[in-house]
DNA sequence: CCAAAAGTGTTCAACTTACACCCATGT
DNA sequence: ACATGGGTGTAAGTTGAACACTTTTGG
C-alpha cells in the first residue's frame, strides 16, 4: 500500500445525525483570512471529505474521515453519489481555496460521496485544527464547493433508503422510545404524523421489541423503550413492491 | 478540451431494453484467441464502457458510449453506482484481457456506472468490430470484470426508481397498449400482476392518456393505445411518502 | 395541583385482492 | 369456427386518515 493521495479522486462525507429534535449534519468552517488585513476572505461551510491513497478502498478512505472526526469505527455507511462535473471546483472561491492550501486547482477532481448516520447525542467530535460541529440540516445553505448539491442528493438517497430498508436505528440510541423514532421520520421527510396511527403502522413491524423498561426521570409519563431486532428484520422482511407514481 | 483518456476513470453502461417480452441488457462479447493455437483463451460478456476524456463530463462520456452503439442522442441515462474496489480488475482473465488490448493491468480504474433504459426494437445496435447485442437480463451469467455486480446493482437502482418515477415509458414506444405497460413492469420486477387491478391501478394515474386509436393487423381484439404525458405528470405528481420496511 | 408527554380506539373512506366471462380480430 | 389476447365489475378484506381523552411522572 503506498501513501501517496489520488490527484484526482477524492471522498465527500454526508454525516447525518439526530438530536431526538432535528436532522442535522457534520460541516466544516473553511475560513481564509488576508495575511495583511486579516480580513475574512472566505467564510463559508464545507461538508468532510479528502483525496483517497492511490490504492484504497474508497469506502475505507470515508471510514479514515469518519473515525478522524468521531473515533468510531463501525459507522454506517452508504454510497450514493458521484460529483464529477469538470468545472465543480472551479468557482472563484473555490480556487483561490484551493490553491491556499496546498493543492492544484487545475487538477479535476471527482468525488465520490458517502452518507453516513450518528446518533448526535452518542458522538463525540473532535475538533482538530479546523471548527467542526452539527448544523440543522434545515438552515444549511451556500456550502463551498458544490456541496450543497451533494447535500441535497444525500438526503434524497436517505428518504429513499429509510423507506425501504430500516436504516433509521442507526440514528438512534439501542433503546429508544416510539415518540423518538416518530420525531425520527418526521425530520428526515419533513412531515408531521398522527401519533396513533403512526403506532398502529409501527406495531406491524416485528422487528421493534418493547423492553419491560421505562424512561427515567422525566417530569412526565415515562415511555417505554424498544429495541430494533435485526435478527427478526432479517427473518421477516419482505420484498417491496409498490410502483406509486 | 484534451483529447487525452483519463488512466484512471472509466464510466459503464448498463443499457436496459424491453421488447415486449422480456427485460434485455446490452452486452459486448469478448474474446481472446490464443494467436497460435486459434484456441480461445477468453470467451464471455461485458457491459459496454469506456474510459473518459481528461476533462469530459461523465455523463458525456457514457453518451458517446451510447452514441457509438445505438446512433441515437437524448437517451434516459441514470447514474447509480461507483465501481472502485482498487481490485476489481485483478483477475488473471481481466489482467490478460487487458495486457492484450493495449491497457496498462496494473492502473487502478475506478468506474462511474450509468443505466439507460431503451426499447429494443426501435434500437438498431451498430455491431462495429466486435460482437455486440440484446441479451435477456435473466439469463446473465459471469460476466467479465465486475460487471456481474454493477448489473445486479443496476436493476436493483431501476426496481427502486421506478417505483418513484414514470421512467418505463422510457422502454416503451410513444403510443404502447396496457398490456405492454403490464408486462414492462412485470418484467422489471419478475412477478405478475392481475390485468384488472393493474388497469384499475394505473387508471388513477392521470398522465397515462388514451388515444382514439388502436392496434392494426393483428389476430385478436385490437388493443387501445395510451401515450404518457409529462406535462400531465409534472403537473399533478405528488411526493411519495410511505415508509414500508 | 400543574405541566408535559405517553398511551390508547373507533369510524369512515379509500384501496387491495381475488376472481370469470364476453369481445373483436385474423386465419 | 377457432385461437388469441383485449377488455370489463363486484364483493370482502385491509389499510389509511381523522380525531380526544386519560395516565404517569417531576416539580
Amino acid at each position: 500500500m503506498t501513501t501517496r493521495l489520488h490527484p484526482n479522486i477524492s471522498v465527500d462525507c454526508v454525516i447525518f445525525g439526530f438530536d431526538f429534535e432535528k436532522l442535522n449534519v457534520i460541516l466544516v468552517e473553511r475560513v481564509l483570512k488576508d495575511p495583511v488585513t486579516g480580513e475574512e476572505i472566505i467564510s463559508d461551510f464545507t461538508l468532510t471529505g479528502n483525496h483517497i491513497y492511490v490504492d484504497e478502498h474508497l469506502e475505507d478512505a470515508a471510514k479514515r474521515v469518519l473515525n478522524d472526526l468521531t473515533g468510531l469505527d463501525h459507522i454506517y455507511l452508504e454510497q450514493f453519489y458521484t460529483s464529477e462535473d469538470p468545472a465543480r471546483l472551479k468557482s472563484p472561491k473555490d480556487q483561490l481555496w484551493l490553491s491556499k492550501t496546498g493543492k492544484n486547482p487545475e487538477e479535476r477532481v471527482i468525488s465520490v460521496c458517502y452518507f453516513s448516520l450518528l446518533n448526535c447525542k452518542e458522538t463525540p467530535i473532535r475538533k482538530k485544527d479546523r471548527k467542526v460541529g452539527w448544523y440543522p440540516v434545515s438552515n444549511v445553505t451556500n456550502l463551498g464547493f458544490d456541496h450543497s448539491q451533494i447535500l441535497a442528493h444525500a438526503l434524497h438517497s436517505l428518504q429513499i433508503k429509510i423507506q425501504n430498508e430500516p436504516i433509521g436505528y442507526e440514528m438512534l440510541p439501542q433503546k429508544f422510545t416510539l415518540s423518538q423514532l416518530q420525531k425520527l421520520y418526521e425530520v428526515v421527510f419533513n412531515v408531521e404524523f398522527d401519533k396513533r396511527n403512526f403506532r398502529k403502522k409501527v406495531a406491524k413491524m416485528k422487528y421493534l421489541i418493547p423492553l419491560d423498561e421505562k424512561q427515567k426521570g422525566v417530569s412526565h409519563k415515562p415511555a417505554r423503550y424498544y429495541i430494533f431486532s435485526r435478527e427478526v428484520y432479517e427473518k421477516t422482511k419482505t420484498d417491496m413492491l409498490n410502483f406509486s407514481v
